[in-house]
DNA sequence: TCGAAGGTTAAAGTTAACCTTGAGCTCACA
DNA sequence: TGTGAGCTCAAGGTTAACTTTAACCTTCGA
């Protein structure tokens, strides 16, 4: 199939497609006559995990070394192994998580319990001087938009 | 204070500081005869606000609207209900990771549990043809690293 | 007085994961 | 035969949040 019906199959855009098979992610691909890309049916497949490992939270890059060549010659035990190593990742991000709604509901509960009859300053004063009491994790999350 | 003592205050880099300026993030600057920047103490619990509400998920763009010039001037109604639409952020957040972490343990399932009769080609068919069964969520994550 | 440490600026580089643009083939069809 | 959709490529643009670089000034300690 031409790159057009792959991306109509897949959801994604064709600049996409192309772009996983330059940066070598996506090599299931031949060259018909004219030079028009020609995929198998497989594509269809291996995009889709590409995709939905991406969710998972897999980098590209890890995608790239992670998916050789071929779909039937998987490292079962390397491929576990990272796997698994994936699911304590999002375990850790859980964790920083539900540490951040914490924090964000502490400081609501702070900044809603406001004596009425002190001012915006000092009020101020009071909600910082109890925000960040918690050790500085190091690591960043960045959420989406 | 100078910007060297408020980087090792803060734990930030120079650069950041001084980026952050350039933003128009932090106003709480002014200069000494000499050109250097000189900081009040307060810059210090700015900046680890800052910083804390990164890790909370908030943008650099979203904290600009969000503290204004003053700290003493915050808009108590706007950041309430900002902070709360962070919670549920979070928390779709939480339900995305949870929807991964599932579906990369009901994968590793699905590995693991290859009869030992059948070759490695087959199995991985096997696997890739269970895959996907959910439908394809839009919003990729991006873990760090 | 000299050199290192620390300050200033503007501008360019970084990273990931793409998208856009432009210029030029190729194909199906009326 | 022409036109419009679809394909090709290379190269440059995008976004966020910084860092790096380069060229130059200021301060401090020996």
């Amino acid at each position: 199939m031409k790159i057009g019906e792959l991306a109509q199959r897949t959801g994604l855009a064709a600049s996409r497609i192309r772009f996983y098979e330059s940066i070598g992610l996506l090599k299931l691909v031949q060259r018909q006559a004219n030079g028009y890309r020609s995929y198998p049916e497989q594509a269809v497949l291996v995009l889709n995990l590409i995709t939905t490992a991406q969710q998972a939270g897999f980098s590209l890059d890890e995608l790239r070394t992670l998916l050789p060549q071929d779909l039937t010659q998987w490292e079962h035990g390397k491929l576990l192994d990272t796997l698994q190593a994936k699911v304590k990742d999002i375990e850790a991000l859980e964790q920083r998580l539900a540490q951040s709604k914490a924090h964000l509901l502490a400081l609501i509960d702070e900044i809603e319990s406001k004596p009425d009859d002190i001012d915006c300053a000092t009020n101020a004063k009071r909600v910082l001087s109890k925000m960040n009491l918690g050790e500085p994790s190091e690591t960043p999350k960045r959420a989406k938009k």
